[in-house]
DNA sequence: CCGGCCCCCCAAGTTTATTCGGGTTGCGAG
DNA sequence: CTCGCAACCCGAATAAACTTGGGGGGCCGG
């Protein structure tokens, strides 16, 4: 193992970057080459500067950080460490599958970064503990939906009529309503009215 | 002014703690005596702990942030400042009126909290610039509903239909209808199916 | 190859929601 | 006082959404 890392940090709160600047600086192997509070500024610095391990919160205002995850994973060889918060454990399964080396809660000890970035470098992929446990609570028996569902789900959450739909999709009424029973179904709801309000809760859509 | 302050900070990410710790560290009017990450915990430490100011975070999974405020300003003399991400920019106008002295933005550079402290010390209320620029984006001509509006919104919340909710009020369904379409009115959307959505944004139910 | 399964679709009939016209009350400004 | 306005309510007619029952097509595994 190379004896020496140089860190770039993405995060959109200056405090959170500070307490990784901080967690990092009692490491010796690990120098912070870069911090940067926006998702569009990413690509460019990871050109012009040798980074070789990326800090990557999920969650940032511009992009979704899931986005920056596939624009420079494979661009070159990097390892990328996922941060994130509650709200995106649902990405979490996307994100590995994108290449993310490893994932750590906001909700760890600070140490827990650093073991990440450890056994990230030695080839493992690592999960923390906060994050296992949260995962396992939030994956239910996956629900799958065809194609036609997510679609008609899509327009639903942006508050379109059945009549509307039916017309996007060139069907009759009916056949939405029918797709909508299915999705009432599938998501274990007994109102129209809690569908979208579920979906959000599974990271569908 | 007194010279010195004993601050605890109250926020779920670890990361962050130590991001304000480190803030603090450089200055020597203000000594970090301690640091929860959980709401529930508050009241008692307050109780048994010399702390005359508070760094409080609003987005919290076990408590909503704002039952702390409410909590803790007034039992004893102490300054808290609300330390909020973007998502829960809604509740900033209420922390104020709760008695919050300070609003402070996690996209504001570091040094956003000390010159809070400081100004919230001095006898002012203070708001970040980031904070000032999002609050007024977000603050639209104020939406005021009846108290039959505010029920109706309710029961809309929960996924009731309309004949329900006519049931549960022991009126006609036509008029609950007139009600909503009075909530499609004051909210402007276009659907039924934005309602609740847009009253969550809004900050009301 | 055939039956089961899932997805997709529709027409007719029923249920639900909305609009329309019209009525009551209360309240503040002129 | 009386006008305007906003909130509240209803019945009847209209529009929209849902359920039911039934037909296809594709894709297995037996």
């Amino acid at each position: 193992m190379s004896a020496h890392h140089n860190i770039l940090i993405v995060d959109d709160h200056p405090i959170t970057q500070s307490g990784l600047r901080l967690l990092f600086a009692g490491h010796e192997r690990f120098t912070v080459v870069g911090a940067l509070d926006r998702g569009a500024t990413v690509g460019a610095f990871v050109q012009s500067q040798p980074v070789d391990l990326v800090i990557l919160d999920l969650n940032m205002p511009d992009v979704r950080g899931i986005n920056i995850l596939a624009e420079i994973v494979g661009s070159r060889d990097m390892t990328v460490i996922i941060l994130t918060g509650e709200s995106q454990y649902g990405e979490v399964d996307y994100a590995l599958k994108l290449g993310a080396r490893a994932v750590v809660s906001k909700a760890d000890p600070p140490e827990e970064v650093i073991a990440a970035c450890e056994a990230a470098l030695a080839g493992d992929i690592y999960i923390s503990p906060h994050m296992r446990d949260a995962l396992g609570k939030h994956r239910q028996p996956p629900v799958t939906l065809s194609s036609r569902q997510m679609a008609i789900l899509h327009y639903l959450a942006q508050g379109e009529s059945n009549k509307e739909i039916a017309y996007r999709l060139s069907i009759a009424q009916p056949t939405v309503s029918f797709h909508i029973a299915e999705l009432r179904r599938k998501l274990d709801v007994s109102h129209n009215r809690k569908i979208v309000e579920r979906a959000h809760e599974l990271n569908l859509l």
